[in-house]
DNA sequence: TTGAGAATAATAATCATATAATATATGGCT
DNA sequence: AGCCATATATTATATGATTATTATTCTCAA
């Protein structure tokens, strides 16, 4: 099956949600007001239809609000939308900071140790081979760039998925950018033998069918890599917090 | 200060949303494909601009796709962002389906506990202050039918205010949603004495700065609102189904 | 018959322009 | 000063035209 690929780029409107959403939470508008739908047309070379048609994309996510005479504006942050998968993503990849990956770190302290208990009890074979494929691929990546962050995303996705229950499969896009970014201060730090240990043992309670030590041991897994964030968030020139070395 | 009311009613475009959010939820266009701009606008009576609008805010939501040629058409219902405010409220309004209502209740199941928990380590005063009022509120609703709802809500949402969490308080408006109507079915099965010692405990730790006990406190709250809504669901002639009376 | 490539057609995407609705600002009047 | 009418700026809505994309159909050669 042709999995129906979204336009991002060679749409003039998604461009201008991307765009727009990126600056919106880097702060761009914090200081001056939002454009009018006239400037911003202009700015960005866009008829008003694409333009307007990227504010209200915009404001279904909470990132915006207009009204007629009183112009558009930048909603308060506390109204963003933070669990839609866009406006996480682009705080994480464009206004990142170890204060904001510590706090989704920190619901996943709650959430996937819940959601490592729910498989256990409920995962049928299949869904076991899914997380069983995961950790196969970690240990098989060698020390390559993609695949083992991959990988490991592949392991965590999976027993959200096996939970059956639609709220936790939900959070894979969430889970998903954040891990991508989280891996690279864990991986850097402690070995990767240390890891796919912990990862191991999540599969084999799950597989074993017992939710409290499935459920332990992936608090364990999540709470060293909030504890890894929490330590760079104090001691910003260490090791894990070195993260341009490889930005280019 | 004036809280900028969003007018979702006087405005074509988010009444368009609402009307196709709550259709598409509700299956409508399972069997017959989704209508193309063209009958879209016909049929409800608005302009291509307001349209096309309304679709794209549907497609930020993960609820629609469209490209040229094939048309506009309803994502599979994986691709649902359930954790978009309106979504949820969609699906529980519109939807109603027990197994839903627990789906989410068992999420919440993971997620306040470790809420209570964060409040009783950090919530200052103020934030303690706010959820002491939501439970005097409790008490001192009486049997009317708003604000004992309100103040409960209340009481969870200070909850998750006093994490200082984004992501925790980010679960607002869907606990809120989903809040107004589970408790339909838990205040109609077990007394209201019970749910307030219930939640007085949960207070009671919190404020202590005791994170072990609230944490089991607020576990012991929300795992019997699960249990109340299993049961209902494997039995559903039972009180708790029993919602039409006074929906009227 | 089959496969590749070209033509067709359906649909969303984009642009342009005009009008309406609405909230703010302004200025004059009492 | 306070109130009311008027002007103004901005989004909201409507409409028509053009373009880009792509699924489908058709043609023709191997």
């Amino acid at each position: 099956m042709v999995l129906s690929k979204i336009p991002r780029d060679r749409n003039l409107t998604y461009g201008l949600v991307e765009s727009l959403g990126q600056l919106i939470v880097t702060g761009e508008f914090d200081a001056k007001a939002f454009p009018t739908e006239g400037e911003l047309s202009r700015q960005h070379g866009t008829s008003r239809s694409v333009t307007r048609e990227a504010v209200k994309m915009l404001t279904a996510k909470g990132l915006l609000q207009a009204r007629p005479r009183q112009g558009t504006s930048v909603t308060p942050e506390t109204q963003w939308n933070l669990l839609d998968p866009d406006v996480l993503r682009w705080l994480l990849e464009r206004k990142f900071s170890l204060r904001l990956l510590a706090e989704f770190t920190e619901m996943r302290l709650a959430i996937e140790p819940a959601a490592a208990r729910l498989a256990a009890r409920r995962a049928d074979p299949e869904a076991i081979a899914h997380i069983r494929d995961g950790l196969r691929r970690m240990i098989a990546a060698g020390a390559g760039d993609e695949e083992p962050v991959t990988a490991d995303i592949a392991f965590h996705t999976a027993i959200l998925a096996a939970t059956g229950n639609r709220f936790y499969a939900q959070l894979d896009p969430l889970i998903n950018t954040a891990l991508r970014i989280s891996i690279r201060f864990t991986n850097r730090i402690k070995g990767r033998a240390a890891g796919i240990a912990g990862h191991d043992e999540v599969l084999d309670a799950i597989a074993a069918g017992d939710a409290e030590r499935a459920g332990l041991a992936m608090h364990a897994l999540i709470s060293d890599a909030l504890q890894l964030i929490e330590a760079a968030a104090e001691n910003p020139g260490a090791a894990g917090a070195r993260r341009s070395r490889r930005a280019g």
